[in-house]
DNA sequence: ATGGGTGCAAAGCATTTGCAGTACA
DNA sequence: TGTACTGCAAATGCTTTGCACCCAT
């Protein structure tokens, strides 16, 4: 059982701890899956493409498995399904990360995450104006990249 | 073909201009789709839930045309699918309406729409930030609604 | 050893589609 | 009348599950 090469820092004794707590087993088949998901938090893969990654890379894992591991890893908070306007899940390393969202290219496809603490604190108080205690929320925003853009320019 | 009693002023005809712009035919079920999905902007229904009611009232339309309709009217923008978590498309009437977004309790299930100026401000100007031009957005908060928060403390 | 984990294939849902018959323009 | 629309059932695509075997503890 190797350490991943990319993790964020304590993400990795996150699962550790899960797993420990909920006394389930740390196999290689999910280090490899939470691996996927977790070093390269700039690809929100689908199950079948952390599926067809893994089978690239000569790791013979079933479709079956990788959706078990994703559900168990978006039960233990580590792991956020993510919409995209494909009709079925994306995933992305992380839960619970206030004032951020996506915007997401209907030209391209490509996927761009944002950060901003105004959305957070916006989010709060409008929770707070309903009596409604937020969780988590998901943000989608969609429209055309810089890039694609310009080109329609051109 | 009747009008619709709670119709927005002006989403009919809306209807009607996509209908003849894409040489469309204007039947009895694409209204009652239509009037289904509009009658009652706080139900959020998924396509088996139209498709219920309108049994329920003696229309008898097939689920696939629910589905059919459903989707052209996504398409001509008087329509957005919604995504509850539940794995499955709910729709509400309109498109286009910055600064909205849902609340929905994980307890109980309600949805609550909110809409905030704010919001849509914020949300342009990150846009802008990245040079990405907007189109539309979907925003959900998942958390506790009041009466469940109350029911919990009890 | 013993119970959870995995692969495989079959099943389960939501959604789409082919085709033959029906209804709107 | 002609073509779009609809119902039905079959097909599709994503996701879950039953079962027999395997492996971590």
């Amino acid at each position: 059982m190797t350490e991943s090469p990319r993790a964020k820092p304590g993400a990795r004794s996150e699962f550790d701890d899960f797993l420990r707590k909920a006394r389930l087993k740390k196999t290689r088949t999910r280090e490899l899956i939470f691996n996927e998901i977790f070093s390269r938090s700039t690809i929100h893969p689908d199950a079948a493409a952390v599926h067809k990654r893994l089978r690239s890379k000569g790791h013979g894992v079933s479709l079956a498995t990788v959706y078990r591991t994703l559900k168990l890893m978006v039960r233990s908070g580590l792991v956020s399904p993510l919409d995209l306007g494909e009709g079925h899940s994306h995933y992305e390393p992380g839960t619970n990360r206030p004032g951020h969202g996506h915007f997401i290219c209907l030209v391209c496809g490509r996927v761009c995450e944002f950060e901003n603490k105004e959305l957070r604190a916006l989010l709060d108080r409008v929770g707070e104006a309903e009596g409604f205690e937020l969780k988590k929320h998901s943000l989608q925003v969609f429209g055309t990249c810089r890039e694609c853009r310009k080109k329609k320019k051109e």
